[in-house]
DNA sequence: CGGTACGTTGAGTCATATCAACCATAGTGG
DNA sequence: CCACTATGGTTGATATGACTCAACGTACCG
C-alpha cells in the first residue's frame, strides 16, 4: 500500500470507475470539483474526523476502507457503516448542518478527497438531479439504518453475527478462496454486531465446528452461505 | 375527534402553523399544493401504508399521532419513530425509489395530506432550497437513527426506558399536570425500547417505587426528570 | 354476559455479559 | 539479543438481565 508517489486521480475517471455519486455531475462541475478537492493519504489507525466536531467538508474514498462509528456513554464504538471507494462519508453532518454525530477511522490504509461543504452545497443548488441522486442515497441510508435498528432490537446475538458476516461477504466480496475481502479485530467485529468481544469469538468457534466457516487469524472463509442465512433468518 | 365536517386546511396555514418543510416552497409551489393533494381522516388503529408495497406519494400530517414501524421477522413491530402534525413520512421510500421499508399505523385520530411522488420530485427539481432542506431533513434523521442505533447495542433495557420517556417528553411535551401527551399501550413502548412488554411493565413499576413516575391506566406523570436523565445515560 | 384486548405478577430458564487467567505475536528500547 | 510491553485472541467460570410461559385481573364493548 504504498503509493504515496501516484499521482492524485481525477475525479471524473474515479467518479465512473468507483460508480461514486459524482457521476451524476456535468463535466463543468467535475472540473470544479478536481481543481478543488484535497487529496489525502491515511494510514490504517489514522482518523479522519471524530464525532463532535463541526465538520467543514465531506469525505470521498478512492482507496481502503474506513469504518465509520459511534462511541456509546461508555466509550465502546458501536460501528454504523464501512467506507469503501466510491462511498462518500461525512456528507450527514455537513448537509444537516450538525456537528459530526460519528468518528471514521482507517481500516485499510486509504486515499481519499477532501471536498469542502461550499462545493457539495452549490452542486445541490445547480444541479437538481445530483440533488435527487443525494437525497435517494441518504434515504436509502435510512432504510439499512431501520432495518439494523430492527435487527437489533430483535434479533439474538448469534442471528446478527451470522447476518453481518453476510453482509461483509455483500460490501466486500470473497476472494477465490472464498475468504472475506476485509479483515476485521473480533473486537471490530463485536462493535459491529453490538455484543462482548467473547461472545464473538465464541460463536464463531462454534460455526466452525459447523463447519459454516474456516478461520485463520482475521481471515474468515465462508464455508456455508445457505446455512449462514438460515441461522441470520434475513429472508423473513 | 369527529371533524370530519371540518373544511380543508390550506397548505399555505398548515406549513407555517406546523413549521412543516413546506414553509419553504414558493406560494406558486404551495398552492399547486393545495390543488393536488388529497386530504384524509383515519382513526386510532387505521393503517396509511404497509412495508413491502410499492408507494405513490407520501403523507403529510395535519392532526394526530401516527407509528412507523418495522415488523421483525417473527411479527414483532419495532417502532422506528412517530409522526405528529407537520411531519411527513414515506418520503424515504417515494425519494429512494425503494419499497416501503416500514408500515404506518395511526395512534391518535388523525387528518393528513396525501402528496403523490410526482409532486414532491419536481419541487426537488425546481426549487433547490427546497430540495436541501429535506436533505437536511433527511440526514437528521440518519443521526438520530444512529444515536438509536448505538443506545440499543449498548445500553440496558433500563437505561432505554427511562431514555425513550424522556424523549417522547421532548416530542410530545406533558400537559399542565406533568402527564406525558401521548398514550401508548405497554406493547407499544416495548416496541419502541426493543424488549419484552413484561420488562416494559415491571421497570415502569419500579420507576414508579422510586417516585419518578406515576401511572394511572395509559397515562404516564413525569416527577423526576432529573433522575431519569440520570438513569438513562443521556449526557454521555 | 361472554368476548377480546390489555395489564400485571410470579417462577423458571437461558443467552449473554463480565471477570479472570493465559497464550501468541510483534514492536520497542536498553 | 533479551526482557518488556502492548495488543489481540482464547477459554473457563460465574453472574445476571431479560425473555418466556403461564395464570389471573381488569376494563370495555356489542
Amino acid at each position: 500500500m504504498k503509493q504515496q508517489d501516484t499521482h492524485i486521480p481525477l475525479c471524473f475517471k474515479c467518479a465512473f470507475d468507483t460508480g461514486s455519486l459524482f457521476r451524476f455531475l456535468t463535466p463543468e462541475e467535475i472540473d470544479k470539483l478536481n481543481y478543488e478537492k484535497d487529496f489525502r493519504h491515511y494510514k490504517r489507525g489514522d482518523i479522519l474526523y471524530q464525532e463532535g466536531n463541526r465538520i467543514s467538508g465531506f469525505y470521498c474514498i478512492n482507496e481502503g476502507i474506513i469504518k465509520v462509528f459511534k462511541t456509546g456513554f461508555d466509550g465502546k464504538e458501536q460501528i454504523i457503516r464501512f467506507a469503501k471507494p466510491g462511498d462518500i462519508i461525512a456528507y450527514r453532518s455537513v448537509l444537516s448542518n450538525e456537528l459530526a454525530c460519528t468518528s471514521a477511522k482507517v481500516i485499510e490504509d486509504c486515499q481519499v478527497c477532501f471536498i469542502p461543504s461550499e462545493i457539495l452545497i452549490s452542486f445541490i443548488k445547480t444541479n437538481s438531479s445530483y440533488a435527487l441522486e443525494l437525497l435517494k442515497l441518504a434515504c436509502h441510508e435510512l432504510g439499512e439504518a431501520n432495518s439494523f435498528i430492527t435487527d437489533i432490537a430483535q434479533k439474538t446475538v448469534r442471528e446478527r453475527l451470522a447476518e453481518i458476516l453476510l453482509l461483509l461477504v455483500n460490501d466486500f466480496g470473497l476472494d477465490e478462496e472464498n475468504y472475506l475481502n476485509i479483515s476485521l479485530t473480533r473486537e471490530e467485529l463485536a462493535n459491529i454486531v453490538g455484543t462482548a468481544t467473547e461472545s464473538v469469538i465464541r460463536l464463531l468457534s462454534e460455526f466452525k465446528t459447523d463447519k459454516l466457516v474456516e478461520l485463520s487469524g482475521r481471515k474468515i472463509k465462508l464455508l456455508n452461505k445457505k446455512a449462514l442465512e438460515k441461522i441470520s433468518n434475513v429472508y423473513s
